[in-house]
DNA sequence: AACAAAATTTAGACAAATCTAAAAAAAGGT
DNA sequence: ACCTTTTTTTAGATTTGTCTAAATTTTGTT
């Protein structure tokens, strides 16, 4: 596979989460900055080499195959991020970029050995699980902020949006993966929320609250 | 610049160690495992970005741009072959083919980083000297086994051919970078020669001595 | 059901990197 | 100096991945 190809199985196979329906060429052409036209050539290559079904004007969907490359690709890339954190020192906003490269590498023994390193993590710097060598990971316990009862409380475990200015924007409020966060009540207007993170109390909008995920720990708490 | 320029520049850059001469279209073409007509659309090509100098039928050298990215390359390269036998375990015949893609993997950061991770090696897993952020390196004193006094002493510190043939040769006797060697004698015949290493005597051919670096250590020694 | 709008595919073009076969230039031998 | 061999370049084709513009199919609306 070039990696446009495997860009591609990549692409399908993150539009596929939450949703057994075929993808639609548009949806994939956003997808992959590209043009429509350019997803019909590559979508047809991919057709012959049984990566993916496709019938004309009903979009596609991942064959058995395309799936399972899909995972290593996935699994790659967010075992290099994950390196690229721990061993390298990288932020999580920087390590999108780097691992878009790395994950096109192809040895079986590197990627193995990168995962003994890092001593076979479950989850990449963003909190989204890392597949392991059959494909298979873990799940867990998570409720965007925004879905979170009042008052509650819960530990940050993930981002929705990995773009670098929404990370850098939990960084500058001190926001990371393991931090313990009180729900402390929501504004019925906007649904702007109030949050209590390393005992500073903060104000955060109805879009950032829809980004971020918590591991739900209490119902309720007393101050 | 794409991979393909990448290697090609680097392919050029080999070929010049070792003589102030153009590089041949076909000499290139040999190089590269391609032929002479694709080397010559190539070097057109590379000629136009102003990485080498190309008059037709002359052959070709690289300008001061040009070398600057060879040895940026060949860094990378070398960085990631310490990084795969020093971190990862592999062994030294093993590192060439994945290195070989991850030389292309473009940030400067992932490079400098790597180079820390590793306490700024400056010789890879055979013994070649990596260039520093400003492609400049250590040399060493360094002498062919072919080439060393009867009787002396000297510690492997490279090999010439790095096929992994020639390193599992090695490995199985017990020959790795920093091991003491006592040259013993030379056949006068076929000038193949008596070695002891690791308490061991052993008898290795002309072409085998011509392909290990050692750093003499003394002219001669007693028993 | 008919028609307009949107989505999708086709057709034709282009750049990168390669190839084969043929032409041109350089090198070598007598 | 001439002729042959080798080297190098050119010409034309192929594959991958992209594009624009045009044609076709599907969808949605009255």
């Amino acid at each position: 596979m070039t990696h446009s190809e495997e860009n591609y199985i990549k692409g399908i196979y993150h539009l596929s989460q939450g949703g057994k329906n075929a993808i639609s060429t548009t949806a994939l052409a956003a997808q992959m900055e590209t043009k429509p036209s350019s997803v019909t050539d590559m979508i047809k290559r991919l057709a012959e080499k049984d990566l993916l079904h496709y019938r004309k004007y009903q979009g596609v969907r991942l064959t058995e195959t395309g799936t399972r490359h899909a995972l290593k690709v996935i699994r790659k890339h967010r075992l290099w991020e994950s390196f690229l954190v721990e061993k390298l020192d990288f932020s999580w906003d920087e390590v999108h970029e780097v691992a878009e490269q790395l994950e096109h590498i192809e040895s079986e023994k590197l990627v193995d050995r990168l995962d003994a390193l890092l001593n076979y993590p479950d989850f990449d710097p963003h909190g989204d699980p890392i597949p392991d060598k059959n494909g298979v990971f873990k799940t867990r316990d998570k409720k965007l902020l925004s879905a979170m009862p009042v008052p509650s409380m819960g530990v940050c475990v993930g981002v929705r949006d990995s773009s670098p200015a929404f990370l850098k924007f939990l960084d500058r409020h001190h926001i990371a993966l393991g931090r313990e966060i009180r729900v402390l009540d929501r504004e019925a207007f906007d649904h702007s929320m109030r949050i209590e993170v390393g005992g500073q109390t903060l104000q955060i909008s109805h879009q950032i609250a829809g980004n971020l995920y918590l591991k739900p720990t209490a119902d309720s708490w007393k101050p």
